[in-house]
DNA sequence: TGCAGTGTTGCTTC
DNA sequence: CGAAGCAACACTGC
């Protein structure tokens, strides 16, 4: 999906409606989706009757700590995201019982849903269908998890650690700050917004960074992050919250997709570039190469 | 009609 | 060997 801040929003608005609850069955027109085990009977069977004791997050997994010690993974990539209510199969469509944001069109794309013992159902909507769902002995997971680089939002993410993980780096800033290994759950929206707000050109060698820059790529990193998530995430794609309403970061988002729109610091025009396979927007006169 | 797109991995090229 | 580029996954919206 998205990235940490809806991730987060997702956890937080799943938290309150699924924890305690019991998978009874599941359903899928696109079984790929369930990459372990890859037989999608073998999953349901090992499902069923597992009760949901936690939810959490790593990088831009969502992790379902479930009974008999056993995890579910889920990585929503590009388009996927999680949603909470109540559908009724009729034509061979789902349809929301009752009206509002679940008839939202990004809400339609629905591949995967999952049933509870209370007659509520937790949805996959994801148009690419790139979305992944994998289930994992936990102690296994939290192995895997392992690899993955610090957590941005976690009170142990001190400025130290953020100059460790970037020591001996090589590369543009960018796409160090968006590389899974080096810090957990920055993707294309936020390391252009973060960068921004750091005052740093996207391109910036990150061997070139002084203490200084170093310092506010930091602090702009929580920050923004932290706004993000408290906003509910984004609102410009297809990503929903489990209510299946939009977030409101938008009113804090000062680069992303605002090519030729004048920077809110300096009024030069936002400018776009493309390195790395993505689109980097930045102001060319107030972020410093 | 063509292209760009929130993520990640793995292959190819230099 | 490392860095960088690119394809793959699949589909919609502009």
């Amino acid at each position: 999906m998205p990235e940490l801040p809806e991730v987060e929003t997702t956890i937080n608005g799943l938290k309150t409606k699924v924890l305690s609850r019991t998978f009874v069955d599941v359903w899928s027109d696109w079984k790929k989706t369930i990459k372990k085990p890859k037989d999608f009977e073998q999953f349901k069977k090992e499902l069923k009757g597992k009760k949901i004791k936690n939810i959490w997050r790593r990088a831009k997994n969502i992790i379902f700590d479930l009974s008999d010690n056993y995890s579910i993974l889920v990585h929503q990539k590009m388009t996927g995201h999680l949603l909470y209510g109540t559908w009724n199969m009729e034509h061979g469509i789902w349809i929301p019982v009752g009206k509002g944001p679940l008839n939202d069109p990004y809400n339609r794309f629905l591949h995967l849903i999952f049933f509870f013992d209370n007659g509520k159902m937790m949805a996959l909507s994801d148009v690419r269908k790139f979305a992944k769902v994998e289930l994992w002995k936990t102690e296994e997971l939290k192995k895997e998890l392992d690899k993955i680089g610090p957590e941005p939002l976690e009170k142990g993410f001190t400025f130290e650690k953020f100059e460790e993980a970037l020591k001996n780096k090589k590369g543009r800033i960018k796409q160090i700050l968006m590389n899974p290994e080096v810090i957990a759950g920055i993707g294309n929206i936020y390391a252009s917004e973060i960068l921004w707000q750091a005052k740093i050109h996207p391109e910036k060698n990150v061997a070139k960074l002084n203490g200084k820059e170093l310092e506010s790529i930091y602090e702009a990193t929580k920050r923004v992050l932290e706004i993000a998530v408290k906003l509910g995430g984004e609102s410009f794609s297809d990503y929903r919250k489990p209510d299946g309403t939009k977030g409101d970061f938008d009113s804090e988002r000062r680069v992303y997709k605002r090519e030729g729109q004048k920077c809110a610091r300096c009024g030069t025009k936002i400018k776009r570039i493309k390195f790395g396979g993505r689109s980097a927007f930045f102001c060319p006169v107030c972020q410093k190469l």
